[in-house]
DNA sequence: GATAATACCTTCAGTCTGCAATCTATTACA
DNA sequence: TGTAATAGATTGCAGACTGAAGGTATTATC
């Protein structure tokens, strides 16, 4: 270790204490990172001259002796876009270094577009929110598997110009960023887990019950992505005596399907949860608990997390099952995770963008990835206060 | 940072470099280290004044110059136990801070005895297996769950004396050591990983299916232990029409209850795979083999490992199975992992268990946690030459 | 035996930290 | 209004540590 590294190691803490805590004065710095009030004063030289803190005006405290001179982060020194590009709806969220909310879009995804030309859009959209920062963080959920080393696309049928890696390239091209890539039930678990349904705990597992069945999986904090970005996908289970695939059972077109087999004719899979029904609904409901019980078994044996969250489109109308769910399954496993429903909606894949985003630049300006690891990171109180947060029908 | 925390950088790095060695001269280790010679000798300084490293005789190179003066690791300065505690044996393997082999012990487990006198015996064969050393790990793996906090032991139908704290307690009385406590199948899936069937590889998971079905989840080099202890334990998910639990099907017991339902009397699980066999049995070894498939399906979809490992008494009579079952997984998932058999035998445990404890030695002589994280370590050379590997009759 | 090559050690300048003293801005109060 | 009290911020200094350069010991080769 070469004796500037020192300098770097606890720059990282000074900083990341500051992201946390938004304005600090240089003693209560001191405190939180247990440096003497002499480096700390040094290390904050550096950040402002760096252009990533600067001097408060100082505030009275009522108490004698000299006025506190706060430190506070140059949020607006870096800028993070969160992208949720789906089959149908695209919503993007921008922040700035504190997460505090500096833009947010909601489009139609134009999914007739040509690969190039939705990469341009997409570039365009981002272009739209924010000014030019002195840098910018874009992260992109897609509806589709990320390969963790390459970006590489694959299995997007509700958008499928994004595959391979040609959208990839095109939009890394189009934006002067660091441009990352995850895929959409990823973001949402990372979204929900920071700041939804499973806010404050260590690890949780998102089920995202739209077009196909998606899954997050978040252990400690952090995202567990597995070789190939598969992992969580139990809809590959086989359910019931015929070995059917889970994701036939636990989707918006196995619902339609299903019911349909059953003579029913549904406008919208959520109908099929609309109170009261005739029995054959009633068939078809059964076997989608089943089918979600299965899965919510197999995550708990699989991570042991302390809660699932179900959220997509059909999860809001799943309020009345989740009572009858819950004890199933306790009878099930020895020890159930709390299972809730989402509470971001379909906002949670864009904050789950920002917040991978967010990740990403914090390491851009010199926080020690180990840091950010285990830890739950700055308030993004801007985040929080999100209006529309868990309805869909908000722009 | 306080400066002197990094000559403790330093010093992890240069142990972490040695102990991988073996021996090496001053100038190999700043080479793998990449810190300057200078530093090098000061830190080797130091650890020879800990006790921890010594100069060899100096050989004679070749070539021209001054001889070197290799330095190696004082192996004996601490010594590992690893402990297998089943139900009906017990396996000890003791190695030195190198994992050179020091000795190794196969005794029936006595476990009619009551909890203190049980704990007594496992102390009594520990110190009969090592002098004393400076400093002695010990890690045993039970056939039960063991809560990561506090060691609290639960689920050990087949060792009841162990449950709760007491036996942990006892033993840890007993020893002049570190005694950690894990479960069996976590060991043994930390053993195939290391040295056995997953060598190599990044991720495994290692089903051990004996009296019931155990699992073991290892990303990225490490174990996946979850909330409670429970990660993998797939045996609760429900099986086939009637939902059966998964752990009825593969499992000695299981087997033997599916023998006897189709009124086959047999003298032992492993029977049932002694071909050739008549129709009825071929139907229980369709159940277990859809069962198996079911596991492995469920095992790729949550973690997805690169080989998926199966132990314990049934596995060795599943070579003709395997082909078969890797074909099915295919079909069913688009990334399966290899499946391939334990390659430890019941040796797994023991050296699972030592590699734990090795761990703990390591971060106890000041090796960086972070450094064993992702890396492979030591070469282990003693373990990998270990007669008997994979042959249960050898003591 | 001289010379070159190699490994290890020592010296030295530079960077960084924490401590303690000092500087500076502010309030309380006579 | 002036002075003491108080507390945050900075600076001077000693100590720890590193890397680079140069020194010394040991060996092969001519």
């Amino acid at each position: 270790m070469e004796p500037s590294a020192a300098r770097q190691v606890n720059r990282s803490a000074v900083l990341w204490a500051l992201l946390q805590e938004g304005t600090a004065t240089r003693v209560r710095l001191a405190e939180v990172t247990e440096l003497s009030a002499a480096t700390v004063s040094r290390v904050v030289d550096g950040l402002v001259a760096d252009g990533l803190a600067r001097e408060a005006p100082s505030l009275r405290t009522g108490r004698p002796g000299r006025r506190v001179t706060p430190v506070e982060v140059v949020a607006e020194a870096g800028a993070v876009v969160g992208v949720d590009l789906g089959g149908s709806n695209c919503r993007m969220l921008a922040v700035d270094l504190l997460g505090q909310v500096m833009g947010r879009a909601r489009k139609p995804t134009p999914a007739r577009l040509s690969t190039r030309r939705l990469a341009a859009w997409v570039g365009d959209e981002v272009r739209a929110l924010v000014e030019r920062p002195p840098f910018l963080f874009v992260t992109v959920g897609l509806p589709g598997i990320v390969d963790i080393e390459t970006s590489a696309v694959r299995a997007a049928p509700n958008l499928p110009q994004v595959e391979g890696l040609d959208f990839v390239a095109h939009l890394r091209s189009q934006l002067p960023a660091t441009v990352g890539f995850d895929n959409d039930s990823n973001l949402a678990a990372l979204g929900e887990m920071r700041l939804g349904a499973a806010q404050g705990k260590r690890s949780a597992v998102m089920f995202t019950i739209g077009a196909g069945l998606g899954a997050g999986v978040v252990l400690d904090h952090r995202l567990l992505r597995g070789r190939t970005g598969l992992v969580g996908e139990f809809g590959y289970l086989p359910f019931g005596g015929r070995g059917e695939a889970l994701e036939e059972i636990l989707s918006a077109r196995g619902l339609v399907a299903a019911a349909q087999r059953r003579g029913i004719e549904i406008p919208s899979p959520e109908a099929i949860f609309a109170a009261p029904a005739l029995p054959p609904l009633r068939a078809v409901r059964a076997r989608f608990e089943d089918g979600l019980l299965l899965a919510v078994v197999a995550a708990t044996a699989a991570y042991e997390p302390e809660v699932v969250v179900l959220g997509g489109g059909v999860a809001d109308s799943l309020a009345a099952v989740l009572p009858r769910l819950q004890a199933r399954l306790r009878a099930a496993v020895p020890n159930p995770p709390e299972v809730r429903l989402s509470s971001l909606g379909d906002l949670a894949g864009a904050i789950g963008a920002v917040i991978s985003g967010l990740h990403d630049a914090y390491i851009a300006v010199g926080v020690d990835p180990s840091l950010l690891d285990g830890s739950v990171g700055p308030g993004l109180e801007g985040l929080q206060a999100l209006p529309g947060k868990g309805h869909a029908d908000v722009p």
